[in-house]
DNA sequence: TTTGACTTTTACGTCAAGGTCAATATTATT
DNA sequence: AATAATATTGACCTTGACGTAAAAGTCAAA
């Protein structure tokens, strides 16, 4: 048990390139064990890198996800932080609502579109 | 009536620079007319512009973002073209639903980030 | 033992999406 | 007439997020 991740194991898992990984790393977003040079990466590794490809399909950059996972790792003590930490909860949220809604009214737009060829394919379709 | 707006009058409604909008221009996203070299966007630029920064927030390239201005501006009329859109359209579905999972779960976690600030700052609070 | 699959570091390259700066109109106001 | 505000084009610059290539090491299988 206990099993270790290679890098090459995770890209395919994962679907992006060693390159990506190791910039993660040098990024400070994860650290990897090592045995020698090579890294090894453990689950909970593993559930990071899920973490950052989320924040990166949403659109964060990588500063944003850095600070994401640093909150995390230790949570401000002071009451001051605290309330700064809530401010920018309060920021992201709205963020992330907006963009919800976009892609709420794209995926309505989608939907036109994909009606709208059918009606056409099905005009055609009769004519043929 | 039929108004025309100023680029600044844009770059301040839209939290925009002047650079950006041109910059659609050139790349072929907007067609706003002139007045000597002055640009004066109509209404309908307007709408577009308001579509196009959508898709940017949804994190569509440019080149995305012209794709789909294409498909609006002369839908395809043959059914291999029809077939092959509604491909495009199903493959941007997904990732979009991916998108919007991704969003949903980040809103949680924020929830949970603010509830953590909440009960430390009680707990400050209290010893206060 | 050599081939193949993997790994490493270093370092320069690339691409999208604008930023920035210069030089130059045009227009309105004072 | 001078100043300020706004507009233009053109050109180079910047930043983020990797891509790519070189040179070299490790390890297992054939």
């Amino acid at each position: 048990m206990n099993k270790y991740y290679s890098i090459t194991e995770l890209t395919r898992e994962f679907g992006v390139s060693t390159r990506t990984l190791r910039f993660y790393e040098d990024e400070g977003l994860i650290h990897p064990e090592r045995r020698g040079r090579t890294r090894l990466f453990r689950a909970a590794d593993r559930r990071l890198i899920q973490e950052i490809l989320r924040g990166r399909r949403i659109g964060f950059t990588i500063a944003e996800i850095r600070e994401i996972i640093q909150v995390y790792k230790d949570p401000p003590g002071e009451s001051g932080q605290l309330r700064l930490l809530m401010k920018r909860v309060e920021e992201k949220r709205e963020e992330l609502n907006q963009k919800r809604k976009d892609i709420e009214e794209t995926l309505e737009e989608l939907n036109n579109v994909e009606e709208a060829c059918l009606t056409r394919l099905a005009e055609i379709g009769v004519g043929t």
